[in-house]
RNA sequence: GGGCCGGUAGCUCAGUGGUAGAGCAUCUGACUUUUAAUCAGGUGGUCGCGGGUUCGAUCCCCGCCCGGCUCACCA
């Protein structure tokens, strides 16, 4: 038997001696007075002998971190949402009961504490126990007290047990909670409605992706999970909801990485009667208030750097082509609209192809702080109107940060007969071998045909500002519980069963 | 999919071609304001898995599994 599996036994067993003396193993509920947080933030600021005077009782409820046992009295720490807060128990301060299940106590269980609050003699603010309540038993060894867990496979594939050891992993999770409310109530005060379209979906579009497929059994078809909502919610502006978003999950098959996950969160907003430019100061207000909210501050600390959303640079393609060149021979404005120049810098088929190919290379990693890139090509924009000044170019935009793209904007494409030609010359990407251009959607043109007014619509990926605001260096560390591998045999369910037939 | 790195006690990590190490956790004992508590003593290992080389492999070689970073992919 591995030494794992006689912890697990030996924990097991003490269920038993805290039954016997009386305390029910698994608990009750349990009314607690104050969160852990709420005694730490409403009597941090009292000094040790104001505290002493007034001896305020509270009855608090935490998972054990530490234990420090000494003879005839013990520290512990408890916590709950992320925070700690001591514990003191002494011998003669709880009921000689209390004292032998204290002495019973494992790191990882959670128990209730009713006591006043005080200071200790090196001025810890802790709780100083009069009685002790057990709620639930932990029957594992927990993570190392000072390092915390630290293998990244671990921590993702049991997120809980990195929750028990990283009191920062419930703080990440918190403001990624602040970034989804803070942009759903923005939009909810300027009168957008939440909606929710298919995740299975018949025909995949709105982006250009692999679908996962699966297949319902009744109806006996085959279905993609959506890559995105886009050609839904446009529907709707269709339909006459004149103002509509939708937070939640698209499915991409493709590749994992720092900051892609096969499943992750979109937010699309779609406003009639608005156009990109509208939506630029609209994406420029949504994310400064999203920093405010989420961090408390308009500068956002990202891996060392300051990023302002309190500004936001604005770029067109090709100006930032010529701003952001990495060499000597920088171009000029001419340079990158001439077709030759272009086709002379990058091996892409169509001008437009090769201007976004040669902005990935050369700008996208130096789009540090929050930017604003417009004009797109209308060759890699098949769902976006064209420039009225420029045919070949869309009004459309995406914004940047720390070299990410966080967003992607534009004014929507509303004639059903260029959409149509659009479709078309998708259609021939596709036939050409490409499996991620758009396939034909009559329904959505059909939509179209009714007459959608003109619209400015925007995604933007939840998952990428979270890691912004939380200073995340992976989509994973924003994710509760990212993609992996399964594991191989667990096996906890004969440690149980071996353990309860004992 | 390619390249690089990693997998040793429950956790965090050392280490070596010749009987496998530390700290924490755990167990026993001492201790009524500690806080990475302290002090004394003990338990604990399929060195990711499978082959190969070798008198002998955790170490060297090959293959595989799992993970990380990175490139490709992701308009």
């Amino acid at each position: 038997m591995s030494l794992e599996q006689e912890l697990f036994d030996q924990r097991f067993a003490r269920i038993r001696e805290i039954a016997a003396l009386g305390y029910r193993p698994y608990g009750q509920r349990f009314d607690f007075s104050h969160t852990i947080p709420a005694v730490l933030a409403g009597y941090s600021a009292r000094t040790a002998e104001e505290l002493d005077a007034e001896k305020p009782r509270v009855r608090v409820a935490g998972r054990i971190q530490t234990v420090r046992r000494m003879g005839k009295a013990g520290f512990m720490h408890l916590q709950q949402s992320g925070e700690r807060l001591q514990v003191y128990v002494r011998k003669d301060a709880v009921s000689e009961k209390d004292y032998q299940l204290y002495q019973l106590l494992d790191l990882g269980d959670i128990v209730g504490i009713d006591g006043y609050v005080f200071r200790t003699r090196t001025g810890e603010l802790s709780v100083h126990a009069d009685s002790l309540t057990f709620l639930s038993k932990n029957l594992l060894g927990v993570p190392e007290k000072y390092h915390g867990l630290e293998d990244v496979e671990l921590r993702y594939r049991q997120r809980y047990l990195d929750l028990i050891a990283n009191p920062e992993v419930h703080r990440t999770f918190a403001t990624r909670a602040k970034v989804v409310s803070s942009f759903r109530r923005q939009l909810q005060e300027r009168g957008f409605i939440e909606v929710e379209t298919p995740m299975m979906q018949s025909l995949y579009g709105g982006a250009a992706a692999r679908p996962f497929v699966t297949h319902h059994n009744t109806l006996d078809i085959d279905l993609y999970l959506r890559i995105a909502p886009e050609l839904y919610l446009k529907r709707l502006i269709s339909g006459g909801m004149e103002r509509v978003f939708e937070i939640n999950r698209n499915f991409r098959n493709e590749g994992v990485s720092t900051r892609h996950n096969p499943e992750f969160t979109m937010l699309e907003f779609y406003q009639a009667y608005a156009d990109y430019r509208d939506l630029m100061d609209l994406t420029c207000e949504l994310l400064k208030q999203v920093a405010l909210d989420a961090t408390g501050d308009t500068v956002v600390a990202f891996q060392g750097l300051a990023l302002d959303f309190g500004q936001v640079r604005r770029y067109t393609m090709r100006e930032a082509v010529c701003a952001f060149w990495k060499y000597d021979d920088k171009p000029t404005m001419d340079d990158v609209r001439d077709p030759e120049w272009l086709r002379i810098h990058s091996g892409k088929a169509t001008p437009g192809e090769a201007l976004v190919d040669i902005f990935e290379r050369h700008c996208e990693e130096a789009l540090v702080q929050p930017t604003i890139i417009y004009e797109y090509p209308v060759e890699v924009s098949p769902l976006a109107k064209q420039n009225s000044d420029d045919p070949t170019m869309t009004d459309r935009f995406e914004i940047y940060a720390a070299g990410m793209e966080i967003g992607n904007a534009f004014t929507e494409l509303n004639d059903p007969d260029e959409q149509r030609r659009r479709f078309e010359m998708q259609l021939a990407m596709r036939e050409r071998g490409d499996e991620e251009a758009h396939q034909m959607d009559e329904d959505y043109l059909r939509a179209l045909c009714y007459g959608m007014p003109p619209t400015g619509g925007e995604g933007i990926g939840i998952d990428r500002v979270a890691m912004l605001m939380t200073d995340s260096k992976s989509i994973r560390d924003v994710i509760l519980f990212p993609l992996l591998r399964p594991e191989g045999e667990i096996g906890i369910a004969g440690w149980l069963r071996e353990a309860s037939s004992k």
